[in-house]
DNA sequence: GTAGAACTTGACGTTGACGTAAAGGTTTGG
DNA sequence: CCAAACCTTTACGTCAACGTCAAGTTCTAC
């Protein structure tokens, strides 16, 4: 009925993420990524959805230059949802405090939204310049190419 | 003839630039930005350019998240490619030297266009999440009107 | 059941990009 | 010409996000 669930050991989640082991340490101590499980022993154990997070985490990072204060709030809000989502579908919940909680999630993330649309706003201007300065050297080239200058 | 010309202290010129006195020190030290001149006491004058490349600086570094040996790498291209033009109006110059830097400073850029191109492919895939996060919140609340369950 | 790889928890080190304080020199308005 | 504001260099401090031992424990393959 349930599917295999592959857990994997520290070292194999941080290498399907690209990342060190140290790093996943460092997140859970910062309450980014908790591992699913562990094995009798006390190791960290990661399924698929683990890695998912950890790459997610890796991306706004990367993409968004947030630290990770940023993220971990970005997270806390998604997995509110999540959790919103759960209890939603509960029947024995007021409908007021589902709305009530949905309006917390949209207005969180409306904010990220416009974050992230500044942000390609800007970079699309750094982009514009590019392709300015692309067509100049194409301007040049072809002044180069006929000198008709006096 | 000449235009006024005006020069900036430090102070002044940061707070224009929207940073620290610190940071204007900084980036003369790291080689990004140097002042266009210096009092007889031994002070740096900046002029208006100056301001012009520290926004630049900044924006580099805030929207593309590079580290300052990156964005120096990127305006040494820039300032690679001013030479150019100066290079390329002297009569004097071959031909042949021309079409030499002006192929050097197209592949700087086609560089530096792909790496932006990169990141702003990235931003939208986020940006896209994003939008289908805010499609499901509209459905949930689609749904939490109207509860037409059973 | 044992060797060796991979893991555990500390704890200290590193790097980038500045912040900040100290001790003194420079500018500028009145 | 003089005080206040601003500047100079030098140097140590800081913070995030890990890197890197160290000393011991757990897994895995044979």
């Amino acid at each position: 009925m349930n599917e295999p669930l592959r857990l994997m050991r520290i070292g194999e989640a941080a290498e399907a993420a690209g990342v060190s082991t140290r790093t996943l340490r460092y997140y859970e101590q910062r309450g980014l990524l908790t591992p699913s499980g562990h094995s009798p022993g006390g190791e960290r154990r990661y399924t698929e959805d683990d890695v998912a997070r950890l790459v997610h985490i890796r991306e706004l990072a990367e993409l968004l230059g947030a630290d990770l204060d940023t993220i971990g709030a970005m997270l806390s809000v998604e997995d509110r949802l999540a959790s919103i989502r759960t209890e939603y579908r509960k029947p024995g919940q007021s409908a007021a405090r589902q709305l009530e909680l949905l309006a917390e999630a949209e207005a969180l993330n409306t904010d990220l939204q416009q974050r992230v649309d500044a942000r390609i706003a800007g970079m699309k201007k750094v982009q514009a310049h590019l392709r300015a300065k692309a067509a100049r050297y194409a301007d040049i080239r072809d002044t180069l190419r006929s000198p008709a200058d006096a």
